[in-house]
DNA sequence: AAATCGACCAACCGCATGGCT
DNA sequence: GAGCCATGCGGTTGGTCGATT
């Protein structure tokens, strides 16, 4: 490899493995008195015996006056998932949208929750899209709690009155649980879903519609503004579980609904633009970090949403998924997809 | 009390890249 | 253009510490 100079501190007897105060402090007199210059010249002139790459490192991720440490905001948190999600694991990039903090730690930090935390919600943290594994529907009683315990967050943060919203907000968790099942399934099924998968899907009002519509020739008894519109709320969807702004939607429509005498969250799509509604939206966010990280490089977290497109994704939901679905209808899903996939796979 | 496990994170390693001669 | 050097970057490792068995 060109360019590229050892730093095998074994061979050359310098000292490796953590730095001590006195080392720290050599190295912050050295450098607010000169300057670092050459790293490579600096443990030399110094007085340290490491090597020049082992003191960039150490204060670059540590030393420096303007680093910030401790935890992370929940801002800085939604920071950094919307930035992975444009640019993938570029953690310098990243970084330099948090100021104050380093790669480094951001890597450390994401490898250590935000992995773990989006995977509890089904999302696969490399593509920032629902995982399609199967695994994923043995993870529904956790889905479920999340769902639940994100709202009971939210309850205690605007001081709600438990007994007066506990049922309704059981219900909705419950829905955008369903909502993220659904989801997953049908990215599963990974093409156009069956006639017989769209009948469980959608329950018993589409099954009757669905015969209105084969009678009038239409492909899969679906009316296919029906379907563009699935497909488009998906996104929506999506886009929503991992940007703030559309998480904070989500859950402006939840505390509306709360307020509005327990009408159904949609009941607030008024306070969205119907100009920018169209009938089919573009994604939101990348398939693939890879895919874009070109028009990606000089991102701005603040520009990675679009609450404008989010209006009818519960409105969509309420026409298709009647409420009524019992555990032996969704069983009833789970066996039908499941069942689906051994045919494709 | 000791052993084990898992989370966390500082530090290291190796590759990529850009600048200079 | 080739070679060399310095630095940046991302993946990985290994030590530490608290929780659990």
């Amino acid at each position: 490899m060109m360019g590229r100079l050892p730093c095998n501190n074994d061979e050359n007897g310098l000292k490796k493995g953590p730095w001590t105060p006195e080392e720290d402090r050599v190295l912050i007199d050295y450098i607010q008195r000169h300057g670092h210059g050459s790293w490579r010249a600096l443990p030399k002139l110094a007085g340290l015996n490491r090597c020049g790459k082992s003191c960039r490192l150490r204060w670059t991720n540590y030393l420096r006056p303007d680093i910030k440490r401790g935890r992370f905001s929940e801002e800085e948190e939604q920071t950094i998932i919307n930035l992975h999600a444009g640019l993938g694991n570029k953690w310098s990039a990243i970084a330099s949208h948090l100021p104050g903090r380093t790669d480094n730690e951001i890597k450390n930090f994401w490898n250590t929750h935000l992995k773990k935390k989006l995977l509890r919600m089904g999302i696969d943290p490399v593509s920032h899209r629902p995982r399609t594994d199967l695994n994923i529907l043995a993870n529904l009683p956790q889905l479920l709690a999340a769902a639940n315990f994100s709202n009971m967050n939210m309850i205690m943060m605007n001081n709600i009155p438990l007994d007066s919203t506990a049922l309704l907000l059981q219900s909705d968790a419950a829905q955008l649980a369903k909502i993220q099942l659904l989801h997953n399934i049908i990215q599963v099924l990974g093409t156009t879903p069956t006639m017989e998968a769209m009948n469980f899907l959608a329950g018993p009002s589409f099954r009757e519609n669905h015969q209105l519509q084969r009678s009038n020739n239409l492909p899969f008894g679906f009316a296919p503004h029906k379907l563009t519109q699935l497909r488009s709320n998906f996104v929506n969807l999506e886009a929503s579980q991992h940007q703030p702004e559309l998480s904070e939607y989500h859950n402006q429509t939840l505390k509306d609904s709360i307020n509005n005498n327990h009408q159904f969250p949609s009941s607030s799509a008024a306070n969205i633009p119907t100009s920018t509604q169209p009938t089919e939206l573009p994604a939101l966010l990348p398939a693939s970090p890879e895919r874009n990280q070109t028009e990606n490089k000089n991102i701005n977290p603040n520009d990675m949403s679009n609450p404008s497109s989010t209006s009818t994704t519960f409105e969509a939901w309420g026409d298709l998924v009647d409420d009524e679905a019992s555990d032996s209808y969704w069983r009833d899903i789970i066996e039908q997809t499941s069942s689906q996939t051994w045919s494709i796979s």
